[in-house]
DNA sequence: CTGCATCCTACATGATACTG
DNA sequence: CAGTATCATGTAGGATGCAG
């Protein structure tokens, strides 16, 4: 597991630009779940993955997560310094729901399009 | 159907106030769709069944999901103006994957609950 | 590398008053 | 009844720079 993150985990024309109805917890609590899915990683990775989201929202969004127990924050003392990820078993339950949303949004994505075509006035 | 609306229907014990990592749309699209679930309704009852939103609010609400054709707008040209909003087959597949998150909120509320609780600094 | 401090903008939400 | 118009506010998200 861990093998690293690709900058192209989530091509555009794939997920943001889809009208996605659901959220997860705050923007990128959705997507950063995913990155974790396979195993912890590390904090720049993230940002890689995430398309160079800042890094005071990265940690934003890092904290609520690790305060409502969705994952840990491990810090290996070394230098230079490496702190990781991972989820926990709560964290990870969350996924089985995310998976239903986005099943919706993959199916239903054509209907949405098509109703805001035809959407006047 | 189209039993009119309680103004109960959303106590606050048991929803507001759980932690809830979901969101369906806005704010107020996923308590729409529970009010609208067993047929359709007016205006001013979903104020009144989602603790008197403000009309604005309201009205961007089921804009919105006219426009990604969650629910249809039927004026009734009558005198007082009668409106109602009901929904269409694919606002109605949206309540599947939002009966999921509702469960799960349900099931792991007590763990974010004792996460919280244990999170310091 | 990790991530905090500061400042800033945009949007979601809301209160209030008014109209056909 | 079913909204619209206007104004106000809080918060999420982001840009930039710096520190351990």
């Amino acid at each position: 597991m861990t093998e690293p993150l690709s900058a192209d985990m989530f091509p555009d024309a794939d997920c943001a630009d889809r009208p996605m109805p659901f959220r997860v917890g705050g923007k990128w609590t959705g997507w950063v779940l995913r990155c974790l899915d396979d195993g912890p990683h590390r904090f720049t990775e993230l940002r890689v993955a995430l398309h160079w989201v800042t890094p005071k929202v990265l940690t934003e969004t890092l904290r609520a997560m690790e305060r409502d127990g969705f994952l840990t924050r491990t810090v290996h003392d070394e230098n230079p310094p490496r702190v990781e990820y991972g989820l926990t078993v709560l964290g990870r339950s969350l996924i089985g729901p995310l998976d239903g949303a986005c099943d919706w949004a993959r199916r239903h994505a054509p209907e949405i399009a098509e109703a805001r075509g035809a959407y006047r006035s």
